[in-house]
DNA sequence: AAGAGATCGAACCGATCGGTACGACCTGAG
DNA sequence: CTCAGGTCGTACCGATCGGTTCGATCTCTT
C-alpha cells in the first residue's frame, strides 16, 4: 500500500522518496491529508468510516489507531485545516508589502483565487459547525473566525483607523458574506465585489467624517 | 391527539376552535411547523424521524401521509422558511417610511433582533444547504438568496446608487456575513455593524467619487 | 346506526452506521 | 534469521436509520 497507482484515490505519497515504506507519522500526514479532501467534498456525515477509508486508502484498523475515532479524525482535520487557510491569507497579506490597503486587497484577490477552484465548496469550518452539533466542532470555528479578525485588526490598524477592532468586525463580515455568496449563489467576482465595498470601509474609517 | 398538554412538544395547534378535531390541512400545517423549529435546533440530520415524530406529536405514517419522506418534509419546511423570512425582512424595510437609507437601517435592525434571540442558530437555509449535499437542497438556498437580492437591489436602485445589484450584491454580503459572524462568533451587536457598514456603502454609491 | 377516513402506537424491515477483532502479510531493526 | 509491529482485508457487532404495515381508536358525515 502506499505506493501510486489507484483511479479513485488522492495520490499524496507520491513524494516519498523510497524506503522506509512502513512509517506511521507519514501514514497519518497522508490520512489527514486525503481525508480533508474528502470530508470537504463529502460533508462530515455524507460519507461513512468505510467508503472514507476506501478513497483515502488505508484500512480501517489503521485509521481508528491513528484518530481512534471518526470524530477525532474530524477534528485533526479542522485543526489542520483551519491553520493552513489562515497562513494562508497572511501570507498573502504579508507578500503585498506594507501599505495596508494593499495588504486588505490582497486578502480579497486570494479568496477570489479560491472561489474560483472548481472544488471550492465554502468554508470547511463554516460547513462543518453547520452539520456537526458538536461544541469541540464550534469552538473550532470560532477559534478559527478569530484568527480571521485578528489578521484584519492588524491591518485596520496600521491603516490609521478609528476603531481597528470595529472596523475588522466589519471587513470580516464581508470576508465570510462573500464565501457564503460565493458558495451558495454565484462565485464569479464574490470577492472582487467584497474587496471594493471593504476598500471604501478602510478609507472612510481611516479618514473618519459623516460615515452614518 | 393534537390536545395540548404535553411537556416536550410545542402546541401549536392551541388556537384551534374547537370541532373538527381532525383536519388534514391543519394536521399538515401543524407538522410544518412543530418540524420548521425542531430541524432548526437540531440540523436536518441531527434528528431521526421517529424522534421527529415524537417531538411534533404526530405518528410515523401520520407524518410520511403528508409528507411522503423525509427528504419531502425538509423541502416543505426550506420553502416555508424562506418566504416567511423573506417576507419578513421586506415588511420590515417597509415599515421604514420611503427613505432607502431607513429601509436599509430596518433590515439589519430586525436581523438584530433575530439575532438576539435565544434560539437564533443562523441561516437556516445555509445550514440546510451545508448539510445535505443534495441540489434540491442547494437550489432553494440559491433561490433564497436571489430573493434577498432582490429587495437590497430595490433599496438600492431608490437611494440612487450608480450600480445597483453591484451595492447590492455587497450588501447581501453583509447581510450573511453579519448573520456568520451572529451564528459563529458573537451576536451581541453583529447586525449594528454591519448597519454600520452598509449605509456608508449607500452612501458612497448614491454620491459617487473616490471609493476605491 | 353505519361507514369513511384520519390518526395512533408498536412491531417490523433491510440498509447503513461507527467501531472492533482477527489472521495474513510485509518491512525494518536486532 | 527472527521478531516486533504497522498494515490489510474481511467479517462481525449492536445501534440507528428511513420507511412500511397493521389493528385499534376516534371523529365526522350521512
Amino acid at each position: 500500500m502506499l505506493t501510486a497507482e489507484r483511479t479513485d484515490r488522492y495520490d499524496l505519497w507520491m513524494p516519498v522518496p523510497r524506503g522506509s515504506t512502513i512509517d506511521p507519522a507519514r501514514t497519518r500526514a497522508a490520512i489527514l491529508e486525503a481525508a480533508t479532501r474528502v470530508l470537504y467534498e463529502r460533508g462530515l456525515d455524507g460519507i461513512g468510516v468505510a467508503e472514507l477509508c476506501t478513497r483515502v486508502g488505508v484500512s480501517k484498523e489503521t485509521l481508528y489507531r491513528h484518530f481512534g475515532t471518526k470524530d477525532g479524525l474530524v477534528d485533526a482535520v479542522l485543526r489542520a485545516r483551519s491553520d493552513r487557510v489562515t497562513n494562508w491569507l497572511a501570507a498573502a497579506a504579508a507578500a503585498a508589502g506594507d501599505d495596508p490597503s494593499d495588504q486588505l486587497a490582497a486578502v480579497f484577490d486570494a479568496l477570489q483565487r479560491w472561489y474560483d477552484e472548481p472544488a471550492f465548496r465554502g468554508c470547511a469550518m463554516l460547513n462543518a459547525a453547520a452539520q456537526h452539533h458538536v461544541d469541540a466542532v464550534r469552538t473550532l470555528t470560532a477559534r478559527h473566525l478569530d484568527r480571521y479578525l485578528e489578521l484584519l485588526t492588524g491591518i485596520a490598524a496600521r491603516a490609521g483607523a478609528v476603531d481597528p477592532s470595529g472596523l475588522s468586525r466589519q471587513l470580516l463580515m464581508l470576508v465570510e458574506g462573500a464565501t457564503v455568496v460565493a458558495a451558495h449563489h454565484d462565485p464569479a467576482g464574490a470577492a472582487t465585489a467584497a474587496r471594493q465595498a471593504a476598500l471604501t470601509l478602510l478609507s472612510a474609517a481611516a479618514r473618519p467624517g459623516r460615515q452614518d
